[in-house]
DNA sequence: GTGAAAGCGCTAACAT
DNA sequence: ATGTTAGCGCTTTCAC
């Protein structure tokens, strides 16, 4: 119609055999062309490729599927995508994917779910991806038994025993760690913890780190100081007044999410208390937003959107090499020190 | 292995061919089993269930799109996923499509920009997605020609002469008004906005409808009261501390964004500020966080999950019958008066 | 360096 | 109600 380019008949995408007859050679030589471009002779190769052009050829993913098992699409199982670092990481695992080959995304959320988790894993096996990157999944291990053994995996802040995976890890101990010295080195030692719900192997593993950081500061660790956001910033709100109007509040708190740390301070606020003057709040993550909270949020800077770029990188270096061996990136994370911690009032 | 089911022998998925074999039937009648049951004798239909269910057969997805050309997988394309109303869009869609058939989700964001959007669609073009739901588009609409006529497409916040297209709305002239109306009635007349980017559809779209809200309320549309905020709360904070420094400063701001909302709060903090006693900022979309912002925010709630799951169904219900006649939807907005708006010092 | 031919797993038209 | 058969468009031996 409006298009210039002489198309086939019914404007129904041209095939290899539509290039092969413009081209007056056979179907094959076209695959040759673009499968192993070297076997070809470089003058046909050429007069081939300006056929494609003009044919506008693009190769049939189904058909080239059920030869090769092969989908060129990739997944990303998050356990939240509207969690702020997460949507980062996809964005990275995205430019990652635009930069090298045009591999599709599938992102799926599993609500911190291990049973959505699971019927994710279902229909990626029936979607056939070629490769999964599963971040911070809800039940410790992603149900990688649900997907072929020899798919490509890249896991997320969790390990796992299974050789050939790669593993992307968070440096909690350290980090956390330093996020304790920063309070404690401003005076604080009625130290709190927000974690999202108390099953999640992400507030466990989160909350031991805080644990040990307390235990090397020489800080006991309050059964009452341990509170659930359940990864919200309303729920977050919620513990936070539960544990400012305890018999003896804490003068510091740490959430495990800067979305939790915002709500925290929200309830700070309700009960007509100050951040950081009354309470000090850290957060973790620097999710976008963090640093134009009122106040400006001390948090811990995890990279999210490198750690997908890389993780995906990764993933991508597996698919072509199958048998390179596995790594295991460790990546630390940054104090921010902004305005939401202070002193506390009296020591 | 450990799986009890006595497979095939490589481990290699179950076929059509081998159900068939267990079963003592043809592969067709296994294809016509999954296909159309009814046509099938209910006794073999129940035997060859079984088989299905023992082998833990699933149709190769690259054989049947050979066959139909269809992927069982949709695609949504959003300006941002790190934008919170858009990934509330995209669990909308996610949700539906759990509650219907299996279909696999492909996300995209575009970041805005109409280049990235059109290699989005080439890339969708060759992952042969079954539809495309588009959530307000860069460039108006979204290039659409792209992609095969044919392919279901659901528009977001657009509109598009093109017939055979379903749309969803947002009533932007009636939620905007409703917007100035509040401010209006707390005293306010000296009203700024601060869009996104000043080229993009939906920052021209919102800046209409508040001209059109502020003619009237018989109130004046300045050119010195119209900001960029380039969608960031970072952006949003420096708009919004031009507009304070100015020479007549506005009394209340209007952000097409929640997350521009608290940038701009953050701003006149910044500036020794207080919202709302010194200034009225209201939000747009109601993102989750913003009823725990200091203060709570203002906004307009524009159901973005609802709304990704209705058009996620509209999108299915195409796909099952692709001549039913267009819809074209209107989502009004609800105007939630929270924290961050008060009357003005001074009228 | 290129062509011929087989077959990946499935659906559906046709035959019985 | 079920079986037979012919492709869908591609990749990949195997000949030449």
């Amino acid at each position: 119609m409006s298009n210039p380019l002489s198309k086939n008949a019914k404007d129904k995408p041209a095939t290899l055999k539509d290039v092969a007859r413009l081209a007056g050679v056979t179907h094959s030589t076209v695959s040759r062309v673009i499968n192993h471009p070297e076997l070809v002779n470089p003058t046909t190769r050429e007069k081939i490729w300006q056929c494609i052009r003009e044919l506008d050829y693009h190769p049939n993913p189904f058909a080239r599927g059920l030869q090769t098992s092969l989908s060129r699409t990739i997944a990303l199982v998050v356990p939240n995508i509207t969690n702020l670092a997460f949507a980062n990481f996809a964005r990275g695992v995205q430019s990652s994917l635009e930069q090298n080959e045009p591999y599709g995304l599938i992102i799926a959320s599993s609500d911190e779910d291990c049973i959505k988790e699971k019927s994710i894993c279902l229909m990626l096996r029936q979607h056939w991806v070629d490769g999964v990157i599963f971040v911070s999944s809800a039940g410790g291990i992603p149900p990688i038994e649900l997907l072929p053994e020899k798919m490509p995996k890249v896991l997320v802040e969790r390990t796992c025993k299974l050789d050939n995976i790669d593993t992307y890890l968070l440096d909690l101990d350290d980090g956390i760690k330093k996020a304790c010295e920063h309070l404690h080195g401003l005076g604080h030692g009625k130290i709190a913890i927000i974690l999202g719900d108390a099953t999640s192997i992400t507030s466990k593993e989160r909350l031991k780190s805080f644990k040990k950081a307390l235990a090397l500061l020489g800080l006991p660790s309050r059964n009452d100081y341990i509170e659930k956001g359940m990864w919200t910033s309303w729920n977050a709100k919620e513990a936070m007044i539960r544990l400012l109007k305890s018999e003896e509040p804490p003068t510091a708190v740490f959430a495990i999410t800067d979305t939790m740390a915002m709500g925290a301070i929200a309830g700070a606020w309700e009960l007509g208390l100050k951040v950081p003057e009354d309470v000090s709040v850290i957060g973790f993550n620097n999710e976008p937003g963090s640093a134009e909270y009122n106040p400006p949020l001390t948090t811990l800077d995890t990279s999210s959107f490198e750690m997908g770029r890389d993780a995906a990188e990764t993933l991508l270096r597996r698919l072509g090499e199958p048998e390179r061996p596995s790594v295991e990136i460790m990546y630390s994370t940054k104090l921010l020190v902004r305005s939401s911690t202070a002193p506390p009032k009296r020591c």
